[in-house]
DNA sequence: GCTGGCCTCGACAACGATGTCATAACCGAG
DNA sequence: CTCGGTTATGACATCGTTGTCGAGGCCAGC
């Protein structure tokens, strides 16, 4: 009787089992190993199994990368993502939606840190090109991207995300920043408040200058002057922040409202307001939503973005571009949405 | 006068430069190239220097993976991460401690998401696999690893992080669990607290076993009975917990100090007792830190785990087992720590 | 029985790099 | 001036795979 353990059973080799194993294992060419791993036409189905058998048994696996030499197109299935930094939740959201778009097309995400540092930038990328990535999906950092001009006319696709390329033309994946800080501008406006604040981000990042603007434009148009308006720039701390408020909120004519433009001044702002006990008596709308937000005293009212759609979004953009869509590159806007939680609608005292 | 633009200017090809190209633009062999790039002896200096200008006119890259199919050792120079999910916050501190750790030898990182599901850690384990990763860091789900044999007998260097390997045999990098759930219930027994409840996750997770298992023995080392100490298990989100939780004290005898063994499950019962109006009277001690917990009311009482250590140490291994370190496997083990907030330290009421 | 076409299949080159090894050039010693 | 040894360098095979192309077997049609 024929028994399992009579069966051929390869050495376990410290070395992995190639085309060349399977094939001598399966009396074939290794061209037909080749044709069956990807399913090709013109192999007989009991060849076919003969194949299947073998790497099988000697637990055969395909090398991608050696492939991807010789393939036509040299695709690789890697992708490269470059986020501010992968520990951040905003960028992580994006980089799980990333992950389960490309994921179901069997590409492979690189993900790397940026730090808001130029050189970082271009050494991660210059290491994900080095490894043949067949895109890349990032938050440029540098003030202009022209040194992937390389890349770019090789026609590597890529997709900017959060912010829109300087020097290079490609796709980009933004919330729409301008129109949600309008937003929140025109929730304060609208609860009474004609004494606001801005409390804001290092200015040389574009969507703090893109917050700042839909801000004060929308406090302008509505016939509030905002050359008197506090405006703050250049936080880029929790810490900085929570000193900004606390000097803003003690000066002699404080404001009523505040909008700060970011998660980690939004923090800095509520640390701020709870030490001197005006976080029931002074309004908060922060850009980008946190956890727990709801469960704070009082709920704190923000403009969400969406990171997930942005994921979404970018993945389909660069699977377009890899899949050789070569329309002009355009922008695509993901619409931002207050969401109220009780500080936003704090009305100024009587 | 010789300008810049008198120099040769490569036409931009569609495809990428190779050795051969800088090979003929310096007039030499590729071999000198190649040495060049990998900074071996034995070239003079005139050469090297020919070389280097061909490089950077041709804005010609290294190859890696093409390279690392003849090199010896085969290195990729990447590994591959696999984390419940990269949007989670403890797994995304994780990532980013050992990017920042791989980073600085070269080496790039694949990460992905597990979601719970055996069978796409299988999927993304064969993924990665297939890209030939130097190397795997792994939170496992599926009940046991045993079918990695076939890699882990080729000496593929593993680590294992927050839950420990079952069927191979591997470092292990995990959180003292057991030791960290005592310490909660020491500081509620502390506290004068004798009506404890547990909340805890799925009973499927080593980690979630182990502390259940922590705090109890420490209950019941105190002399108080634990079979009538309420445990609700396999509460795996917020809403879950915040139903149980609200269960819990609304019945006859309510515990005045709960556990919970993880950050959803802490939100939800965070949520139960602010619906309730307890949160001021019942004590909470959560596993897992969390940002703002100490900006809740009351702040909440933590048993902190350190992902950053537990990312540098998994690096530290993964890179030791990369370099040859043939040790027999070994758990490390990274200390929790109870950060006092406010409401570990409410007191029974008398 | 021969021809032509289809279907299977494998030999071989090539992808871009590195390891091996031979060779040319040069040097100082005898 | 020759010889042995060192240094600089390139030709070539090779890594694991896929693209190209040709060979052989089989069958239908004449």
């Amino acid at each position: 009787m024929t028994t399992m353990s009579d069966r051929y059973q390869p050495p376990l080799s410290p070395t992995r089992p190639t085309m060349r194993h399977v094939a001598a294992l399966a009396g074939v060419g290794i061209k037909t190993v080749s044709r069956v791993i990807n399913d090709e036409a013109g192999v007989s189905e009991a060849t076919r199994q003969k194949v299947l058998d073998a790497i099988a048994q000697l637990n055969y696996q395909l090398d991608v990368t050696a492939g991807s030499l010789r393939r036509a197109g040299r695709r690789t299935l890697s992708v490269g993502l470059l986020l501010p930094s992968v520990s951040n939740p905003f960028s992580a959201e994006i980089h799980r939606a990333m992950e389960d778009a490309l994921g179901a097309r069997g590409i492979a995400v690189f993900a790397a840190s940026l730090d808001d540092d130029p050189k970082r930038e271009q050494a991660i990328i210059a290491a994900f090109l080095g490894r043949r990535v067949d895109g890349l999906v990032l938050t440029p950092i540098a003030k202009n991207q022209a040194y992937m001009i390389p890349e770019h006319s090789r026609n590597l696709p890529m997709v900017f995300i959060d912010r829109e390329p300087v020097g290079v033309e490609a796709d980009a994946v933004v919330t729409d920043n301008a129109v949600g800080a309008g937003k929140a501008a025109a929730h304060l406006l609208m609860h009474g408040h004609t004494k606001l604040a801005y409390l804001g981000d290092r200015t040389d990042i574009q969507t703090a200058r893109e917050r700042r603007r839909g801000f004060l434009e929308e406090v302008g148009g509505a016939g509030i002057p905002t050359s008197a308006l506090p405006v703050i720039d250049n936080l880029h701390d929790e810490e900085a922040a929570r000193q900004a408020a606390l000097e803003l909120l003690s000066s002699e004519d404080p404001p009523t409202a505040i909008f700060s433009s970011q998660n980690l001044v939004t923090f800095g702002t509520m640390r701020a307001l709870k030490e001197l006990g005006l976080h029931k008596r002074v309004a908060l709308v922060g850009f980008d939503d946190f956890t727990l937000a709801d469960m704070m005293d009082p709920g704190v009212t923000v403009i969400a973005q969406h990171p997930e759609r942005i994921g979404v979004k970018s993945a389909e953009r660069l699977l377009a571009r890899i899949d050789g869509d070569d329309q002009p590159p355009r922008t695509y806007i993901v619409p931002s949405e207050l969401i109220q939680r009780g500080s936003g609608e704090i009305r100024p005292p009587a």
